[in-house]
DNA sequence: GCATGCATCTATGTATACATCATGAGGCTA
DNA sequence: TAGCCTCATGATGTATACATAGATGCATGC
């Protein structure tokens, strides 16, 4: 009926509501969790007969779902030689939460005039931060919902491109965001507090002053963790 | 040494100067470059074992060039029952010259305040733009410095977030432009002249005409050519 | 002691065989 | 004749076997 929990989650493999296609669906699902929570760290070598063994099937879904977490930016395929977990870098974050704060102006912009597009959009993003003031107490949870936050701005138009974007990139964002999360375990509030100019910012149209707060967010927000060069 | 051919056919995974690492990434850019220059019509079934077949390799390599045709957005697979080349529609196309417009315009308004970036930008546009009227008489090869264009422009930043979205998206812009450039065959000049004022846009750092000049840009160049809703 | 070359090993890349599911033709029944 | 059931067919999904290229370690020669 009301899809208010896979809306927000968009760009995400796991955690919706259709099942899994196929076992190489499964496994890259499985491992890019894996990855993403930091189960398996960065730089961490993995072969196919390894995936393969793990979850008792044979190499073939194992080497598809390689392929799909190649896609996904979180590992890095060496041909003939294997695959290894990718490192955050500090350029592959800014690049990547720059081009987050990109759509989301993007979107803001393209609301800014319709006073009902608006207020859609900012009852939706105060469903969401609810939902995230409700999770203050587990990590995890609260950077998904983090993660759904911006999710939910970027997507706001419905445009399939964006999603298509955000499938893309969304495994690695959320990847940051619970680094980011970890590493501020004391300020989670200060996120929520963040969290709610915007979406104020969102309803009174004023693309200015969002823009002037979702930089020092991202940069707050992200500082507090190291990743390489 | 100078890499000036490479450089601005960033995002396409064929006409490049590195070759193809397996069976399977032949396959797939074979296909690639077929489905775009409309050799392969929308609509039409692939299968694995006739693109395994037609090029006297076995189904794996092929099954894998599957996935990376759906993952450039050229196929659509269907689980259990088969692969189609996708239909452009109009919302892809709106969608598609949107995105590439605002990663445009945001790569200006960066280097907007720097002349010397602006100056190497706009140098760099017009190579392209040289290159450009040099294949008036080629549809093919004038679509193709098209795209290169658009692509320097994006590019120019050196994000590898806005490389891998133009890897993924690339391949659905060329079959947009050569569906432009082929029911345009008597206005490639007036093309030229947008890219010429764009590019002078770029010079001057003049965000603002570049914006009222891109949308137009676009809207006139693919307005001659029907495509599915 | 150190560099070089070879054997071996491991993991990927590809080929092939089998399992599963969607589709459609054909016949049966009411 | 309409509707449904069955089965043949063809395609994908998966498993397994083979081929090939890097990597590692050791022996050999200097």
């Amino acid at each position: 009926m009301h899809q208010e929990d896979t809306g927000p989650l968009i760009g995400l493999p796991w955690s919706g509501e259709e099942r899994p296609r196929s076992i190489a669906d499964r496994l890259a699902r499985a491992v890019a969790q894996r990855i993403v929570r930091g189960e398996l760290e960065a730089g961490a070598l993995l072969t196919e007969a390894e995936v393969a063994a793990a979850h008792g099937v044979s190499r073939t879904p194992a080497r598809e779902a390689m392929l799909q977490l190649e896609g996904w930016g979180l590992v890095s395929i060496a041909p003939k030689k294997g695959a290894s977990v990718t490192v955050p870098t500090a350029r592959e974050r800014r690049e990547l939460l720059d081009l987050r704060s990109m759509l989301e102006t993007h979107e803001v912009r393209r609301v800014a005039d319709d006073a009902a597009a608006r207020a859609a959009l900012a009852c939706r993003l105060r469903e969401v931060l609810a939902r995230q003031r409700e999770e203050l107490g587990d990590p995890a949870a609260f950077a998904m919902q983090d993660y759904a936050f911006h999710a939910a701005i970027m997507h706001h138009g419905g445009s399939r491109a964006v999603e298509e974007i955000a499938g893309v990139f969304g495994p690695r964002l959320v990847r940051l965001t619970n680094l980011a999360v970890a590493s501020s375990a004391g300020r989670l509030q200060t996120f929520v507090d963040e969290h709610a100019a915007l979406a104020e910012a969102v309803e009174a149209g004023d693309v200015v002053r969002f823009e002037a707060l979702i930089d020092p967010h991202m940069a707050s927000g992200h500082r507090g963790y190291e990743v390489a060069q």
